[in-house]
DNA sequence: GCAAAGGTACGATTAAAATCGTAGCCTCCA
DNA sequence: TGGAGGCTACGATTTTAATCGTACCTTTGC
C-alpha cells in the first residue's frame, strides 16, 4: 500500500511509465524532453530517488536497466485529486466541476462523455 | 490581468480572504491556525509577498490594516485546475471525473448535483 | 511620561525539490 | 589492448517556498 504522493517531477516520470510500461532512463528522458529541456542525469537521479521510495521497480535485462511504475495510476491520481479538491475547492467536487466546465469551452462531446460516466456510476451504485 | 498562480500557502490565505472579504492579518492567521499551526509573522510575510505580486490589496482604516483578495476566485481556481488536469490527467477532464466519482464513495446527492450542473451548462450552450 | 500591548517591516534561516557535474564501470572493436 | 561510447552512481549546488526572530513603530492606560 502506497500512501506517499509523487512530486511534480516524479509525476511527470510516472506518466511516461504508466503509458509505456517498462522503460529505460534514456527513453523517459527523451520523452520528457519533447515537452521541456532537462538533463539525463536529472531524470536518472529522480528515478533513483523514486526507487528508494518504492515508487518504481527496476529490472536488468541484457545489461539494460528497465524501470516500471510500482504504484497504481488510478490510486495515485485519486490521491492527488483528493488533495487538490481539498486545498483548492474546500473539498467540494461539484464546485470543481462547475469551474471545469462552466467556461463554455467544453465541447458537447466532452460534456456527453462526462454525463455517460456519471450515469454509469449511478447504475453501478444501484446494484 | 493576473497570470500568476498562487503557491500553496498563498492559496490558503486567498481562501480565507475570498470567504470573508477584507480581513486583518490576525484574522487570517487565526483562521488558518484552526487547521494547522503557523506563526503570525509567517502569515504576515506571505501576505506582504502577495502584496508585491498584486495578489492582494491593502487598505488602512482607523490604523487597522485590511487585506482583501485582488484576484478572482473563479479565475484563480480555473487556472489551478487547468494546470492540474494537464499535469496529472494528461489534459483529460473526463478522466478526472472518472477518478473523482468512480470509487463509489460519492453520495447520490452529490452525483445529482453534478449532473444538474452539466445540464445547466448544456442548456446555456444551446442558446 | 512611559511602559505594556499589539501591530508591521524585513532580513535571515530552514526545508525540500530539482538539477547538474563528474567519476567510474562495462563492452565493443580497430 | 586501449580508448571511445554509453550507461549508472552519487555528491553537491541551485532554486524557491515557507517560516521565523527580532527590531521597530504606535496607541493607550495609569
Amino acid at each position: 500500500m502506497n500512501t506517499q504522493l509523487p512530486t511534480d517531477s516524479e509525476l511527470e516520470i510516472l506518466l511516461v511509465l504508466w503509458a509505456n510500461g517498462p522503460c529505460t532512463v534514456r527513453f523517459v528522458n527523451d520523452t520528457i524532453n519533447q515537452q521541456r529541456e532537462v538533463g539525463y542525469t536529472s531524470t536518472l537521479k529522480t528515478m533513483q530517488l523514486m526507487m528508494d521510495k518504492g515508487m518504481v521497480a527496476r529490472s536488468v535485462e541484457d545489461r539494460v536497466h528497465y524501470y516500471q511504475a510500482a504504484v497504481s495510476e488510478a490510486i495515485t491520481q485519486k490521491g492527488l485529486l483528493d488533495e487538490f479538491v481539498h486545498s483548492t475547492f474546500r473539498g467540494s467536487p461539484s464546485t470543481l466541476v462547475m469551474r471545469m466546465l462552466g467556461d463554455g469551452e467544453s465541447s458537447p462531446e466532452e460534456l456527453q462523455r462526462i454525463k455517460s460516466i456519471i450515469e454509469a456510476i449511478e447504475q453501478n451504485n444501484n446494484n
